[in-house]
DNA sequence: GTCTATATTGTGATAGAC
DNA sequence: GTCTATCACAATATAGAC
């Protein structure tokens, strides 16, 4: 199921999913990168969805454990906008630096039952604090995700300036009371 | 190029974009559900990213005139929070209509050069009223884009209350100067 | 405008030998 | 863990007859 072998495909995989794109995402290319045969991956992943969700389940313990980082390192003078702010900026570094994991992550359901174990352990941050609602910071989340969505999909024309779209959403959510 | 059979295939392909998902929109689909074959196809079309391009620019002119349609509908006694409030509503069932044809209009590029034409015509909104900027404007738009996008990927927990969602984005877009 | 026939390429996946 | 060989499809696309 997981030998340390499977570990080294996954990563190849990873490079595959970034260098040629979530659609280009397969048996054929990732073996090619890792210097052997199709069938051979088979002996380590079940299907090609397997290393899809191993993938995303990679991709959300990287979200998870980077979020909870960048709030955790600020000073404890760190103001409410300030948590907000490192963890906008967090997200953001984050999907510009994996946009095609981003998309694998967000452009298909989540089997929360099988993923959320792993990832609940390294959430640490005290959304409740942050929020006003569940829903309200996941209406927040939503903002964030539709910038970065819509920037990874080239749908901004490129006069316009993403640093004020974000501080545009990080002014409005950290004066919502 | 564009002869009246052409219309009605585009139609036809609309329906499977919607009923099969962007994934499985192709020449085999479209042909089969229209009672032709895959060749057929190709007097009218030049390719399938032809076809692809063509759909999109239909769902950009129905989403331009359903948003300036819904915006000039309100009664001149209208606050600008009412105009907002409009728009995402529009914006948001339009989603909801067409889930798919959304993801194909938003997923990839868009080549502004051949669609804004056609397009810009049909807008009548006076946007730089509404928003402080041009790139506020975008950011906010971004924020509905992401509450859609989520919602049709399937990404948002079932327990969670869209349209408290949606409120929350309205009541903060309107609350900035 | 439609068809048959075909070309080309690619996909995910399995059996079984080494 | 790797391979060769193969399967079963499905994809986009073209040539040319009707």
């Amino acid at each position: 199921m997981s030998e340390p072998r499977a570990n080294e495909l996954l990563a190849i995989a990873l490079e595959v999913l970034e260098d040629e794109g979530l659609e280009n995402l397969g048996v054929g290319t990732i073996s090619r990168r890792a210097g052997i045969k199709p069938p051979s991956l088979y002996k380590q992943f079940e299907s090609k969805a397997d290393i899809e969700q191993q993938l995303a389940h990679l991709g959300f313990r990287l979200w998870a454990e980077t979020l909870a980082a960048a709030s955790t390192e600020l000073p404890s003078s760190a103001t409410r906008r300030d948590h907000i702010s490192a963890l906008t900026y967090a997200y953001r570094e984050l999907g510009r630096e994996h946009p095609q994991l981003f998309r694998l992550m967000n452009e298909r359901p989540v089997h929360a039952a099988r993923l959320l174990p792993a990832v609940g352990e390294t959430t640490t941050i005290d959304y409740g604090a942050l929020f006003p609602s569940l829903t309200a910071g996941m209406s927040f989340w939503a903002w964030g995700h539709g910038i970065l969505a819509l920037e990874i999909a080239g749908r901004l024309p490129p006069e316009i300036d993403l640093d004020v779209m974000w501080e545009t959403m990080i002014d409005a959510v950290s004066t919502v009371s």
